[in-house]
DNA sequence: GAGTTTGAAACT
DNA sequence: CAGTTTCAAACTC
């Protein structure tokens, strides 16, 4: 079969070429708007054997948190790739397909039906293959509650979706479902606007997609192309012979893998397949996740095991696949048939916490099939291009329309495409035991043996070798395996709750780890100070919190285990305690730092010894009394120990989940930025007390505890997080700081409390008992780390005729309070809204108007009702009206975001129109915005930044240009007149006057007209002006001087 | 500094 | 919810 391969590749030919097809290639009224597929990357492939027709490919851009209307539409028609703009109608065919890129033909086999789109336009990209005969439903499950779910349907036969899950560590989890449970049709690549694109792989009712390595985004898409997996039972092959099958010519497998090094693969630690699927298994929609574990003596058939068994063949040697390819951890489950993980490289580790064993008679049915395949396949050699391709050549004779048999695996018509396992470029091998079976089997009595793929890898030629449960099965590759690294870690045993339980500690605070040591990865985390634990193995940058809190032995229990995950995305960490906290071991912890209360994310991982008790030293800082606090026993890391603690607020906090018959205790430790519910419930239990003692509001931890409406993230926000910060002293001190709020009462806000602005502090106001109530939208509180400010006053008691603006600032980013009140935020210039609109960023930053140049100004204390009206109807319109804008990301500050996403059509995101630019953020996935360039690869977005950085260094460098020269040029005038000063002051006059400074120039000017006159060389010209200016000033000294001794003597 | 552009907010 | 208008800031000249 002749294909042709059409792609389109590199980001930034997209743009050009939309350029030039902008002009007579236009069709049907498509406008000039390029600016759809600005970023967009695509990759498309069409095989010639399609009728032009058959064969439609649809992309769009969407965007997970609303239903907007695909920005993009690719149909794939006569060997054009039609670029469609759903707002400017019609379609586009930009370039013929030849012109498009390379069609060699290397990778194109008659497996290559395939339609690749790579979209990068948006940061979810979302890319369907339209077959005839399908139908797609796209949902996007960021609530449950909210499913949204659109449709595109050309025959309704079939219908699949794609649920966005959720994000994920700055990655997308996206789980596709069959609404049927009949097909499951993936395609594509996501590529994310963050340079990281995602793999998707997907089994009975599950896909998930991991991220592959930003570092590597460019050789990834370059290298790799996605894959595409046909799964289903019965009903579904017999749709994809009827419908599919033969429009390509063939039913094919493809799978085309990611992959990492074997060097990051040995980097990665053991245990961490158990840690990545927590989140999916505690947020995936229940009707969406992946059966329950079946029973030890499954008599559910699996139809893609039973019924169809070159699936269930396949499944085996998919796995392998992923495993070998991809070099990280898939835990793969044959039986249940329920989900397939696929963990693409670069994060390093995939795991799966679907309890999911192998029953006894699935298993044995796959093994068997395995068996006889591997009976005819004992090695598979890749070809020297590292792609692995499994591809279905043949239909069985015997199955009706049906893949046939056991016979699936056909050597001849299986590649395996492997790509980027081997930077050495020799084939690699894939050996699959004849014993596979023998596993199996043994796991029938429900204990399943760690299954474990290891690649061996000779030199020169690397042999993957599959082995299954505990026995580990040689390699058969004719090479001795010198180098052996584990690829697949141990397949969990069966789910028995008569097993130890195991705590799972899911940490959402954001954690950069970014680098392969859990040591290492784990460091952002810590916002307290550090204890370093007495492990030398430990480097002092190891999770360490509060200092010397712990003064016990760091003896590591032998089941102490720490799995963290380094695929696991920055901004979570997972830590697995095998050892469960001893009751014995009390813990005792006292205060911790402010940073605590303010939902600070302070880790303490404890070693959990019964012998040693941990105690948490107080901070001297904090003025907060003894939490409580979850201490987890975890084990270090190889040798490494630490400790942790997790102080909790308040037991709300933790959210404890107990998977039904999972050994897993799972314990989420509920950050502040999310535990909203936490921060109210803390808030509602000490409010009363605030209110009743009428005390003044503090900008202490009691803030937080008396405003339950608060954010805790606007908490977080207040408290400066280095203990030795200048701030400390604001934010721990006793000294009645307060929040400056226009004490007003405020009944009509009062019951909706919870509907009042982040930063709004509810204190007793001045003489009124609890009645009094002062509203202070201070979004900017949260607004980090450009302006986060909150205004303060020193003042000791709350009172309306506080100078509210007298504003002390605060900083809450770290920044020195000089530091903050340097930055002076702008006035605004309104004319019509009073100020009492969010036009007006004062109002909207919850300040009221100051030295602004705003007319017929409301934002002020005399029109405090108005204003407090204004107020309360901005948050009926939206609720979160005065929230900051610019949230916490997940992955900490550097991964802030915009909380609605800008809506920027015009400018590409990359002027201060839009608010993510604005805000030195990038656009993310709820950005609505078009042609965007505020994202991390895109080379405009580079380049302003370089040109801004040059700018400010070229200002800098003239700033201390005009600095150091005014400097010189004083301390010139100031050493003429050194006699003068020292005797006790200056001169009483310059010597520099006009009138020297003019005789100067005319001696300079003389000069050069001689030189001129001459025909003097210009260089010497200039010396002998220079020479001139030399000796006009030292006569210009040499009069100071006697100047001097005259004044001296006269004086 | 006036005029234009832009996108969020407000409005319908 | 989508389209339009209003508004003020950002930008251009």
């Amino acid at each position: 079969m002749k294909c042709k391969r059409i792609t389109w590749l590199e980001s930034a030919m997209v743009q050009p070429h939309l350029s030039r097809a902008a002009g007579p290639d236009v069709q049907s009224g498509m406008n000039n708007s390029p600016r759809l597929l600005t970023d967009g990357t695509l990759r498309a492939y069409n095989c010639s054997t399609l009728h032009p027709f058959q064969l439609e490919l649809l992309s769009t851009v969407f965007d997970g948190y609303s239903n907007n209307i695909p920005a993009l539409d690719c149909r794939l028609r006569q060997e054009e790739l039609q670029i469609k703009d759903p707002a400017a109608g019609g379609y586009w065919a930009p370039q013929t397909p030849h012109q498009w890129g390379d069609t060699d033909g290397e990778e194109l086999t008659s497996s290559l039906n395939l339609i690749d789109l790579f979209l990068a336009a948006s940061d979810l990209s979302y890319s369907q293959c339209f077959l005839p005969g399908f139908s797609f439903t796209l949902r996007d499950l960021p609530a449950p509650n909210e499913d949204k779910q659109r449709s595109y349907s050309s025959d309704s036969t079939i219908s699949c979706g794609c649920f966005l899950v959720r994000h994920q560590h700055g990655s997308k989890l996206l789980q596709l479902v069959s609404s049927n449970d009949s097909v499951q049709l993936f395609i594509g690549r996501f590529i994310l606007k963050q340079r990281c694109s995602v793999d998707v792989s997907l089994s009975l009712n599950r896909i998930v997609i991991f991220q592959i390595q930003p570092s590597n985004f460019q050789s990834h898409v370059l290298a790799l192309d996605t894959y595409l997996l046909l799964k289903g039972d019965d009903s579904w092959l017999d749709l994809l012979q009827s419908k599919v099958a033969h429009s390509f010519g063939c039913a094919f497998w493809k799978c085309m893998m990611d992959a990492v090094s074997p060097e990051l693969n040995s980097l990665l630690p053991d245990e961490i397949m158990d840690t990545e699927a927590i989140p999916m298994e505690e947020e995936l929609p229940a009707e969406h996740l992946a059966p329950p574990p079946q029973s030890e003596s499954n008599s559910v058939p699996v139809p893609m095991e039973t019924e169809v068994p070159e699936i269930v063949s396949m499944c085996p040697v998919t796995t392998s696949v992923q495993v070998t390819t991809t070099s990280t951890v898939t835990k793969y489950s044959s039986n249940s048939g329920a989900q397939l993980v696929l963990a693409p490289s670069s994060n390093m580790a995939v795991s799966t916490t679907t309890t999911t064993t192998s029953t006894s008679s699935s298993t044995k049915t796959t093994s068997a099939v395995v068996t006889q395949n591997l009976a005819k396949i004992s090695s598979i050699t890749l070809p020297a291009n590292q792609q692995l391709i499994i591809n279905k050549v043949t239909n069985s004779p015997g199955a009706d329309g049906k893949l046939g048999g056991a016979t699936l695996l056909k050597p001849e018509g299986q590649k395996l495409l492997v790509a980027g396992l081997s930077k050495s470029g020799q084939p690699i091998m894939l050996t699959l035991p004849h014993n596979w079976n023998k596993p199996a089997a043994s796991q029938g009595d429900g204990r399943a043996q760690p299954t474990q793929i290891k690649m061996v890898t000779a030199v020169g030629k690397p042999v993957i070798t599959v082995s299954s449960a505990s026995q580990l099965v040689a390699s058969s590759a004719p090479q001795p395996a010198q180098q052996l690294k584990t690829l697949q870690i141990t397949k969990k045993p069966p789910v028995s709750t008569a097993g130890p339980m195991i705590t799972k500690l899911i940490l959402t605070k954001a954690l950069n780890n970014k680098g392969l040591s859990s040591s290492a990865s784990m460091t952002p985390v810590v916002t307290g100070r550090v204890v370093t634990p007495s492990t030398p193995v430990t480097p002092p940058r190891a999770i360490t919190i509060g200092e010397a809190i712990s003064t016990g032995p760091q003896n590591p229990g032998p089941n102490s285990k720490v799995a963290i995950s380094p695929l696991k995305s920055p901004s979570k960490l997972t830590v697995v305690s095998v050892a469960s906290q001893s009751q014995n071991s009390p813990q005792k912890s006292v205060t911790l730092p402010l940073n605590l209360a303010l939902g600070q994310q302070i880790l303490t991982v404890q070693q959990s010894a019964a012998t040693s008790p941990a105690k948490a030293g107080s901070s001297q800082s904090s003025t907060q009394s003894v939490k409580p606090v979850q201490t987890v026993a975890v084990g270090g890391v190889g040798a490494s120990q630490f400790k942790a603690i997790i102080p909790l607020t308040t037991p709300p906090n933790v959210q404890q989940i107990q998977v039904p018959g999972s050994r897993f205790h799972y314990v989420r430790l509920v950050t502040a930025t999310t535990a909203s519910n936490t921060a109210q419930t803390g808030a509602s239990t000490n409010t009363n007390t605030t209110l009743q003692s009428a005390k003044p509001v503090m900008m202490n931890a009691a803030v937080r505890m008396s405003v339950p409406f608060v954010p805790a993230q606007s908490v977080k926000q207040v408290v400066p997080k280095p203990l030795t910060s200048a701030t400390q002293v604001v934010t721990t001190s006793q000294t009645p700081q307060r929040l400056i709020m226009p004490a007003t009462h405020l009944p009509q806000i009062q019951p909706n409390l919870t509907n009042l602005p982040p930063g709004t502090v509810i204190a007793p106001a001045h003489g009124s008992g609890n009645m009094g109530y002062a509203v202070l939208p201070a979004p900017y509180v949260t607004q980090i780390p450009q302006q986060a400010f909150v205004t303060l006053t020193s003042g000791s008691s709350f009172s309306t005729a506080s100078p509210i603006q007298t504003q002390a600032r605060l900083s809450l980013n770290g920044l020195s309070t000089s530091e903050s009140t340097s930055r002076q935020r702008k006035p605004c210039n309104c004319t019509r809204s009073q100020c009492l609109k969010l036009y007006c960023d004062c109002f909207a930053n919850g300040e009221f108007c100051s030295n602004c140049n705003c007319v017929n100004c409301f934002n002020n204390l005399d029109h405090e009702s108005e204003r407090l009206k204004a107020i309360k109807a901005c948050l009926d319109r939206n609720p979160v009206a005065f929230k900051p804008k610019i949230g916490k990301g997940k992955e900490g500050e550097a991964d802030r975001r915009h909380s609605k996403g800008c809506n920027c059509k015009k400018s590409g995101c990359l002027k201060n129109y839009c608010e993510c630019y604005e805000a030195k953020i990038m656009c993310s996935s709820i950005c609505k915005c078009m042609g965007c360039k505020n994202f991390e690869e895109s080379l405009e977005r580079k380049t302003l930044m370089h040109l801004a950085d040059a700018a400010e260094v070229r200002v800098q460098q003239q700033t201390a240009a005009k600095t150091k020269l005014s400097s010189q040029i004083s301390d010139l005038l100031t050493r003429t007149t050194p006699a003068i000063t020292s005797g006790g002051g200056k001169l009483p006059y310059t010597f520099v006057t006009k009138e020297v400074a003019a005789a100067t120039c005319d001696c300079m000017l003389e000069e050069a007209e001689q030189a001129e006159l001459n025909n003097q060389p210009q260089a010497l010209a200039e010396r002998l002006i220079l020479e001139e200016f030399g000796r006009c000033l030292r006569r210009i000294i040499s009069f100071a001087g006697k100047a001097k001794s005259d004044c001296s003597v006269s004086c």
